[in-house]
RNA sequence: UGGCCCUUCGUCUAAUGGCAGGACAACUGGUUUUGGUCCAGUCGGUCGGGGUUCGAAUCCCUGAGGGCCAGCCA
């Protein structure tokens, strides 16, 4: 993408880059379109262009005003700041006149006939479709028709404008698509001064061209979009036109992106709105507390290319992880509490009634130093909660935390050690005791091993909190792969906890994202930020009322509410006994992925793949060309190349004058069937320096030695490119062969000195380095030596080592 | 089925025709008052076949696999 940018800015194509993010305001913005948002200001960021924020506004029925402001409100929390806020709705009178310019050209007509009956006739993949009897109406009587379709004589669906381009055409799109069609609708910013409306592939080419964008970048899907993007801008509009290009849709494991099946999600209920935290909507993403530079990382991390690809989560959460762990101050709270009592015989604890605790481990200070200021006032007392899963009566193997007889430290207090556990008939645990250690404040006991240090909270001063854990939505990576997508739901997406936090978070700031100590990052709950004017406008249909995801805070004394925004990583391993578990319903191991990801990863192209017999490369040639070509392969012609010569009638006839002028057929034949015909292919036609002649030329240089293969193939690039004769190129270029021994066996050395590491190598084994210091000793000569004789210096100047 | 796009470690992504590298994940160790962080290391890849070349992930052919297109959606 940038290597585009790059080219048309050195040849001056264009003077500045202006890009364009055009979303259309019918939905919200999900993760996808971040990384549209992320290329499209990045790119204008990076090449100190502009952007433009469009809002792409041509289908009257499903566009809102809430949904603009939502999207702006989405561009602004990435931290992007567009240049010029643009409508598509805005151009609908210059659209118009480009339509007419269309009509007067006679490149469009007005259809009269139905939507299905277009449908029907516009043929298939495999048959071309079949002309309208309005296709050749006369411009004037076109114009007329579309004037009255604007006039609104016409009801709905009764008449359409098309461009007339190729009913046969290979790619549908360009068999006459349709341009505007007849809406007698309110449009939520023209009101009812419209009852014509463009569509996508007739207003999107020309906003880019009006606004003059250079670098119109899509997804893949409108690749095929792209021919009558090119059709139109052509016709209507001067250079520098805009061009399109597309990448790779971001696509996340484990969710949803398209937007019916996150409107299926709302409405049906299995999310309490668009804003729900474990959505993919930004609105989600925000909600759940991830920061926007996270995001940024994210998209950073996927990089863009044109490959279909699935982005894994756990490269979004360790995104996330990144950004927080050197922000988010450390504070403890117990998810799941279970008292546990303390017995202090050496009055360890007399006189104290809490401790000073840093707000950051010291790895975070040596990577923030201002973080080592920040601390805050842990009250302590006889009685504490702890979490339930810190402690087992009967520790099974792997459990490294408390258990009786076992010694564990209370984060940043003392040392106890437990003395009794609680169980119920179930065997849960139900409370514990132990004694504290003398000593043990800031120091570790001698004798005594410590085997865990666990969060705790004092139990008298501990504020009450409601904790709300989100996973992925699904089960598994693609919820597309198999069956319908609801089947695959993870009912544990949400799990509602009610513990307890340290009292110190009351005095921060509400929206503070707090790492959790052994738990995950955590932030409150900022409420629904769609508020009902939202639900009441969204013409997708209603919101689901609030359920539990509403902050049941009046529930909570504290009125405290806590969205987990990732977990921590969690390095604990599950025994083979099976004796410990995840406490989280943290995401599943790699190993729990479902069949269906499997079976959507494909088959391994094995067995029967590629043992087919391989077909006549003569096949489907005319009798003149295949008797052509049986005889060149009598010459000696590899039968492939043959084929591919006698195909065309422009290599064919190459190949004949070069044999004309002086060349061996089957010399020459490769040169046709791969580096000629590369060139046709690349340039839609034959450069005319191309001759059998200059061919003849290039293979007798070859021949007399003048020239090795690479600096052949390097020549006939530049006669191509028209820079001369054969000949006249070496010449120019300096591409004679050099064989001279003592030049190369002197560059070599030079080589073999100026990479010793490498040359250690090679000489430890490394075979695969000779073709490295083969490659330093061409670039050093301008790629004139030969190789074989490089390679020769090469060997002999580091067997000298 | 016609056309177009795509294919590099498990995942994502680099490599003017010249040492296949990085990140995530996984795994091993070390540090650690978080089973976190950090540090060191390990595992692991050019879809198959042919051609051109001294040398191919890269260029050519071919096979296989995946995606997009038959809305008056965008």
């Amino acid at each position: 993408m940038t290597e585009v940018i790059d080219r048309d800015l050195r040849e001056g194509r264009v003077e500045a880059v202006v890009t364009r993010f055009p979303p259309e305001p019918n939905g919200y913005l999900h993760i996808g379109h971040a990384k549209a948002i992320c290329l499209d200001f990045g790119i204008a960021r990076d090449y100190d262009g502009r952007v433009h924020l469009r809002m792409d506004d041509t289908n009257p029925t499903t566009e809102d005003p809430a949904f603009v402001a939502a999207i702006e409100r989405d561009v602004r929390w990435l931290g992007f700041a567009w240049d010029d806020l643009r409508y598509a709705s805005d151009y609908f009178e210059s659209l118009y006149a480009q339509a007419e310019r269309l009509i007067q050209h006679g490149d469009a007509y007005v259809d009269a006939r139905d939507e299905a009956t277009i449908r029907a006739t516009r043929g298939s993949v495999s048959e071309p479709g079949t002309p309208s009897p309005d296709r050749d109406r006369g411009p004037a009587e076109n114009l007329d028709l579309f004037r009255r379709m604007r006039a609104g004589e016409f009801a709905d669906g009764s008449h359409v404008l098309r461009a007339k381009i190729d009913l046969a055409s290979p790619n549908m799109i360009l068999r006459d698509p349709v341009l505007y069609r007849i809406k007698h609708a309110h449009h939520y910013r023209t009101g009812d001064a419209w009852c014509v409306y463009p569509l996508y592939d007739f207003a999107h080419p020309l906003s880019d061209a009006i606004e003059g964008i250079t670098h119109s970048l899509c997804t893949l899907e409108f690749d095929n979009n792209r021919a009558i993007y090119d059709w139109l801008v052509e016709r209507l509009f001067p250079e520098p036109r805009p061009r399109q290009y597309e990448f790779a849709r971001l696509v996340v494991d484990r969710t949803v992106l398209s937007k019916r099946k996150l409107i299926a999600l709302v409405r049906e209920g299995h999310v309490e709105g668009w804003d729900d935290p474990r959505m993919p909507t930004l609105a989600g993403i925000r909600r759940r507390g991830v920061p926007p530079e996270a995001i940024r990382t994210f998209v950073d991390r996927v990089g863009v290319t044109k490959a279909n690809s699935r982005t894994d989560p756990a490269l979004l959460d360790h995104a996330v992880r990144d950004a927080l762990n050197t922000t988010a101050p450390r504070v403890m709270a117990v998810l799941d509490p279970v008292e546990l009592l303390l017995e202090d015989p050496d009055g360890e604890l007399d006189g104290i009634d809490g401790v000073d605790a840093p707000s950051f481990p010291d790895d975070v200070i040596g990577l923030v130093p201002e973080a080592a200021d920040a601390s805050r006032l842990l009250p302590l007392g006889r009685r504490l909660w702890i979490e339930r899963d810190d402690v087992a009566l009967d520790p099974p193997a792997g459990f490294r935390r408390m258990a009786p007889g076992r010694a564990v430290r209370l984060r940043h207090g003392v040392v106890v050690l437990c003395e009794g556990v609680d169980v119920d008939a179930e065997g849960r645990v139900t409370r514990a005791q132990a004694r504290v250690l003398p000593g043990t404040l800031g120091r570790n006991p001698d004798g005594v091993k410590v085997w865990a240090a666990i969060h705790w909270l004092d139990a008298d001063t501990a504020l009450p909190a409601e904790f709300h854990l989100f996973g992925d939505l699904f089960t598994v990576a693609d919820p597309d792969a198999a069956g319908d997508f609801r089947q695959h739901l993870d009912p544990a997406s949400l799990v509602v906890h009610r513990g307890f936090v340290e009292p110190s978070v009351a005095a921060d700031a509400a929206d503070t994202r707090y790492q959790f100590e052994r738990q995950g990052y955590f932030w409150r709950d900022p409420g629904p930020e769609l508020g009902p004017e939202a639900a009441a406008t969204d013409p997708s249909g209603s919101l689901v009322p609030s359920g539990s995801l509403v902050p049941s805070g009046s529930l909570v004394p504290s009125g405290l509410v806590w969205n987990r925004i990732v977990t921590l990583k969690d390095a604990r391993r599950v025994t083979a006994g099976g004796g410990e578990r995840s406490p989280a319903p943290a995401r599943a191991r790699p190993a729990a992925r479902a069949p269906a990801a499997e079976a959507a990863g494909g088959e391994p192209a094995g067995g029967a793949a590629g043992t087919g017999e391989a077909p006549d490369p003569l096949a489907g040639l005319a009798p003149a060309d295949r008797a052509a070509a049986e005889r060149w392969i009598e010459g000696g012609v590899d039968p492939v190349h043959a084929g591919l010569i006698a195909a065309e009638p422009l290599l064919a006839g190459l190949l004949a004058d070069a044999v004309g002028a002086g060349a061996d057929v089957a010399v020459a034949a490769p040169w046709v069937a791969q580096e000629t015909r590369g060139e046709l292919r690349r340039r839609g036609q034959l450069p005319a320096q191309l001759t059998g002649e200059a061919l003849a030329e290039l293979l007798a240089l070859l021949a007399d030695g003048t020239l090795h293969a690479g600096g052949a193939r390097e020549a006939w690039a530049a006669v191509a490119a028209g820079e001369g004769s054969p000949r006249a190129v070496v010449e120019r270029r300096g591409l004679a062969r050099l064989d001279d021994e003592a030049a190369l066996l002197a560059a070599a050395r030079a080589a073999v000195a100026a990479h010793p590491a490498e040359a250690a190598a090679f000489r430890g084994g490394k075979q695969a380095l000779v073709g490295f210091f083969v490659g330093q000793v061409m670039r050093a000569t301008g790629g004139r030596a030969d190789p074989r004789a490089a390679q020769a210096a090469v060997r002999a100047a580091l067997a000298e080592g």
